[in-house]
DNA sequence: TCTGATAATGTAACCGATTACATTTGATGG
DNA sequence: CCATCAAATGTAATCGGTTACATTATCAGA
């Protein structure tokens, strides 16, 4: 397949290739007339521009990297939608890439995003103890996001949200409903930012409420539906089990209430459940999920915004933001009499 | 940000660029000695290697275009996971478009990757009527598959599903229940390929088996929980309805049993309900969801193998790899009396 | 030690655009 | 009709690697 390249354009329309790449991206500065004539040669020959020739020549990118844990998750669906959406509006493309949780594979995505000279990347929930690589990755001049969750080290940009405090409100809101013995069921939070946060935030309140814990009432899984069905099935076998659990993750509550089912018990009647992220799904279980809503979308499209705002000023300046949760009061939690 | 190219390692370490090129790519072409210096000299002064300029220099990518309809649909999520992985594993990554089912973003999408020179495209469920632009992307030089579907051009390689097929399979699996009336329940069937044979799949099988199949017990919806859940409930009013329902996808059947669960009634007994493509949550939701099995892992480690063989052996032959469906029995459908 | 073969390294053209700067064109007013 | 100046266009260096080909180093065997 011959390949057209500007230079063969400008031959067949006779002009420079000057001429040629002004008539595509800067038609103010080229004669109406000329600029038709070019186009009209690259219409009938169907030359196609090389953007990666451009980006190279320009030595500038327009494409951002997004990496997350898992696309397998819904939880960051929308927030992938709207960094999609607004990125391809301000003709940027996504380069994605999938850390599945573990800490090498975050490595080398980091790595190659790197190579690529990407005009940007976006982090979703960067495992702990790789802060030092993302400012490595953010000082060498890629302007880098970290999203979902709010990074100790000020240094580095983020649009988040608190989940240290949005786990400590679902707390207590469970102990308002006057539950004294309160679970938790929660993803790897030793290697997970963002899930750390919540179990402090859960932990902080409970202390702060004097409410006891039992060790057994916390369980760690993996965040899949089946982690949390497995975790509830413990929970329930416990002598003295709680009276409300609090599921750091909708999906987890999810996996959660099939178990309460099979064990033949009702949410909410015989045991509060409460999730966390809003995901879709959430309001169309049985029963529906109370949760914590976070706004996915926001986040991505602040982030694009933010992010390109930095690409486009050539900043360095760290910048952040911090978005609200919120609890969504469905069915899945009552009073505890 | 003072970036080193070669030119300046190769300096450094007072070889040529040639050298440094080789001793990262082809080290079995240099020295272990020199090599070592110029490693050691790149690890000092942490030069990263400009993957960017490397593509463009060989005028090859190491990208692969991923078009899907929408991340927010959980139907695709492993396929995704799967296309990540194995491309990653051997060195590619993945530029990620989401068309949202939208003629016109898909247009600019595809246009887009065909100038970036990717070196392969993977689309998923492509609008009808676009044919000819996947067909001039295939013959432009860049291997391009289609996936989660057979198209019927044969020109088009294509990793998927026989979708009428499996619809027709899972009609004539509620007939043999006994049910006489058989609602549909579907995605926009008139714009996305894959789902029309769905449609056609489930009609043929009925005409077939000389079921009726009023037209009121079909309803076209947006495919998601809402849509599913709306169109159930209008179904449900329906004063002569069907006993059985199938909703050619999972995500409309959980939003379907939202509704059946709003209107008192419970499924399977007061009606029957299946889905199509068995998503994770289609395990986990109350009763567990008799649905179609759609290999969605396969068929993204599949297609990544292929895609990549064509690639590098250079090939425009159009290959094909139908996978097979199987219909897994849960709880949401029973015999009718 | 010399020869020849092979391994290691260097040289420089090239990929396809962008863009600073130089040059030409065209329009305007005197 | 010419001078002047802005607009239009052309020229050529450049981005950071790759790689064909040329050159030099190394070593075994005579």
């Amino acid at each position: 397949m011959a390949k057209f390249t500007m230079q063969d354009i400008a031959a067949l329309a006779g002009v420079s290739v000057a001429t040629v790449s002004r008539a595509i991206h800067t038609p103010q500065f080229v004669r109406p007339k000329t600029r038709e004539r070019v186009l009209s040669v690259i219409e009938k020959h169907g030359y196609v521009y090389n953007a990666a020739a451009g980006d190279f020549s320009r030595n500038k990118s327009t494409v951002i990297g997004l990496l997350i844990p898992t696309t397998e998750a819904p939880l960051f669906a929308s927030t992938i939608l709207a960094i999609q959406e607004r990125a391809n509006d301000k003709g940027y493309s996504i380069l994605l890439g999938n850390t599945q949780y573990d800490y090498q594979t975050e490595r080398s995505l980091l790595q190659r995003f790197e190579e690529r000279r990407l005009a940007g990347v976006i982090l979703t929930g960067f495992n702990i103890g790789q802060e030092d690589r993302v400012k490595k990755l953010a000082d060498s001049g890629i302007p880098c996001f970290i999203i979902w969750e709010k990074p100790d080290n000020p240094e580095l940009s983020y649009v988040g949200l608190d989940n240290y405090r949005a786990a400590y409100s679902m707390a207590k809101y469970l102990a308002s409903l006057h539950h004294t013995r309160i679970g938790l069921m929660i993803g790897l939070y030793t290697k997970v930012g963002r899930v750390r946060k919540r179990y402090e935030g859960f932990m902080a309140c409970l202390k702060d409420l004097g409410l006891e814990c039992k060790p057994e009432w916390i369980v760690e899984t993996v965040p899949t539906l089946q982690g949390g069905k497995d975790s509830m099935a413990r929970i329930l076998s416990l002598p003295d089990r709680p009276t409300a659990v609090f599921a750091a993750s909708d999906v987890l509550a999810i996996g959660a209430l099939a178990a309460v089912r099979a064990a033949g018990l009702r949410v909410p009647d015989d045991l509060s459940l409460a999730g966390f992220d809003d995901i879709e799904f959430a309001a169309y279980c049985d029963p529906p999920l109370t949760t914590v809503r976070v706004p996915g979308y926001e986040i991505g499209r602040i982030v694009v915004d933010m992010l390109l705002d930095m690409i486009e000023r050539n900043s360095t300046q760290a910048r952040h933001c911090c978005l609200d949760t919120e609890i969504i009061v469905r069915g899945s939690c009552r009073e505890y009499r």
